[in-house]
DNA sequence: TGCATATCTGAACACATACTCATATATATA
DNA sequence: TATATATATGAGTATGTGTTCAGATATGCA
């Protein structure tokens, strides 16, 4: 079943058909380089705040900047990046630009990683 | 309606209920952070083609460090994280370290960003 | 015990990124 | 048009992070 293979090239593998059957299976590289940035939007923070905020209701940058405590430029620039990978929507009203959710995804996958961190940690 | 309060210091807040209602409804910090690191660390590539492949079966160290292109070293430390944050498990034959994901949760959260990426893009 | 293999760990470095500051743009109103 | 407000943008900077390299651990076997 084992099939030892050791090349002079640093490119040890131990069990060839798992890593063809893995190649073969592997997402292509453009979509995984957007689930790449989907996560990384979610992973900071701020960002994290600012979408459980607008998971319950639409707000504007300022109010973003002061609940989370930082410059209305720095919320911008986080926003931007959220619209970019259309995690978020806006509405104008005058001066004011209300932001919130673009779809359920972001509720779903927040939802679901709090179940894994809640979840009581098993030996191994 | 509005609350137009402009205060000296740059906290600047034009809806106060709703900062107050977001403050009221927010996660707490600790927890906010693990679901950040818990993101964090689907947002990353190595880690990514990891878990995506770890999801269709168990591989060891060597053979993900073949599939990704990168040194055992790499791998390594990349699951210790994964390790850390309870989304890989390992079990010892001999030498070898099998990994596997510890539960379905990398899954559904792969599979909704997957979900969301592939969603076409809709004018605001 | 001694050697080989598989994995882990710490240090160092190159690159990414989140923030602030200064400034630009857009809308509303006098 | 001129002014004020809300947001966006670009540059600069400090911190974070993924990688490799060198060396340490751990298991198996002669």
């Amino acid at each position: 079943m084992k099939h030892i293979k050791k090349d002079k090239c640093d490119c040890r593998i131990i069990h060839e058909e798992k890593v063809n059957e893995a190649r073969q299976r592997a997402l292509d590289d453009l979509v995984t380089e957007n689930l790449c940035e989907t996560f990384k939007a979610l992973g900071d923070m701020s960002r994290l705040k600012v979408l459980w905020a607008l998971e319950y209701q639409e707000m504007c940058v300022c109010d973003l900047a002061a609940l989370l405590g930082i410059t209305e430029s720095a919320v911008s620039h986080q926003l931007r990046l959220l619209r970019t990978l259309r995690l978020v929507k806006n509405r104008r009203e005058g001066t004011i630009l209300y932001y919130r959710l673009a779809d359920d995804h972001v509720s779903q996958l927040v939802r679901i990683a709090l179940e894994h961190i809640q979840e009581p940690g098993v030996k191994n």
